[in-house]
DNA sequence: TATTATTTTTAGACTTGTCTAAAAATTTAT
DNA sequence: ATAAATTTTTAGACAAGTCTAAAAATAATA
């Protein structure tokens, strides 16, 4: 059984990897969490003892097999419960997370597989995140960033990188949600901003807002 | 803001009180706890400072208004996630218990209130234990033990006073659950067993069972 | 009421998870 | 390649919550 602080290490990490090639060092573990690197050091220790993580000091630490499982159990509880809060109990996307923060902790292996049989057996949160399944798998989803696509090109809006509160918000204000149609009408050289379709609204938007939303390419139509 | 142990004293507290006159003593809170005298009082104290509870040494504790208020609080998330697990998740009732007691901890109001709502605002837990409302008040249902009936006179079951596991696993067996109609059909005066209709079954029932289902009287039909 | 038994509190220790400050290792730059 | 900068680890301390063992207060009993 792990504490509620080796689990939030075990994500950090989890989520530190699948960016980062070779081991996790300890300043970003340090960061991720708004922490020290000497308690990142301390945890880590712990952390190896219990085989969850590879430990070499000063080379950083990677995930065992079941360090990894760990993670993606806690993953997967954390994007349940954010669909759970915004589909069964009217909170906005923006408001999901620091109560998942609390939630994923809860420990009841029938609780979580029956939120998720509840829940419809969802794929994704609503950030568009892919929810690892029982075994801690993810179903990976082509996408691409809007930034990249060219004029007269669409695809259907599936997720966000940045998932801050802020962003989020700006996105409901402008009517951007997951699942909708957006096309290209125009790009801007000079400061390379768009101008999109979405739904039947037309709107411009400036880089930054289409370098953190994910697009799955839409063929036809 | 309260720790997770410190709620669980609160709350520990607030079940003892009601059926306590006057203070309430260090080791009562600690085999309800489960823990040591020593322990008890050191946490008294905390409380004390925080302005919760009332603390006069080798006297007992009271809860002031404040820990009243924060206790039914707690109670109030045990009894509401109690009931989703059952009307949602196919819980029984027997298993909520457990997970009950970690969700109860979640902080978030927004997520109680909506919870609230999407349950229906229920008054009553899978148990016929009342639900504080959000100022911590309860609802008083008249209720008496199934073993203080006469012959011949019925209720409805409500609720029970031994809530452990087995005793409802047993219910189960016997097909005893809330809202059903019960009759006294007989009482043996020798052992005070009881000869039962619930629903279109004859049981008999043993005095230590009656002992512990509480029943609302049953005028008319 | 004096004595015994029980309850409660105190004193000191331990664990978990954190911190600061300083030392050691590694990396970067001249 | 040596010095400077950065990263990481160690050492020692602290707060929360718990424990054991012993002392103090209260309650029960002869």
């Amino acid at each position: 059984m792990f504490t509620l602080s080796e689990e939030n290490y075990l994500k950090a990490i989890y989520h530190l990897e699948l960016d980062t090639d070779g081991g996790v060092s300890t300043n970003a573990i340090a960061e991720k969490l708004a922490t020290k690197a000497s308690s990142v050091t301390d945890m880590i220790k712990k952390l190896s003892e219990k085989e969850v993580v590879l430990y070499k000091k000063y080379k950083g630490v990677t995930l065992t097999v079941l360090g990894k499982t760990v993670a993606a159990s806690v993953v997967r509880k954390h994007r349940l419960w954010e669909v759970f809060l915004v589909e069964k109990l009217n909170f906005s996307w923006h408001e999901v997370h620091e109560v998942a923060e609390q939630l994923e902790h809860i420990k009841s292996a029938k609780l979580i597989n029956q939120l998720d049989r509840f829940l419809g057996f969802p794929t994704h949160d609503p950030h568009g995140d892919p929810i690892p399944d029982k075994d801690g798998n993810l179903k990976i989803v082509e996408k691409s960033l809007l930034s990249t696509l060219s004029k007269n090109e669409s695809g259907i809006c599936i997720g966000v990188d940045d998932s801050s509160s802020e962003f989020l918000q700006f996105l409901d204000k402008k009517g951007i949600t997951l699942g909708k149609k957006i096309t290209i009408l125009d790009k801007e050289d000079f400061d390379d901003s768009l101008s999109i379709l979405i739904g039947d609204k037309k709107l411009s938007i400036s880089n930054k807002i289409a370098s953190n939303l994910y697009i799955r390419a839409h063929t036809g139509q």
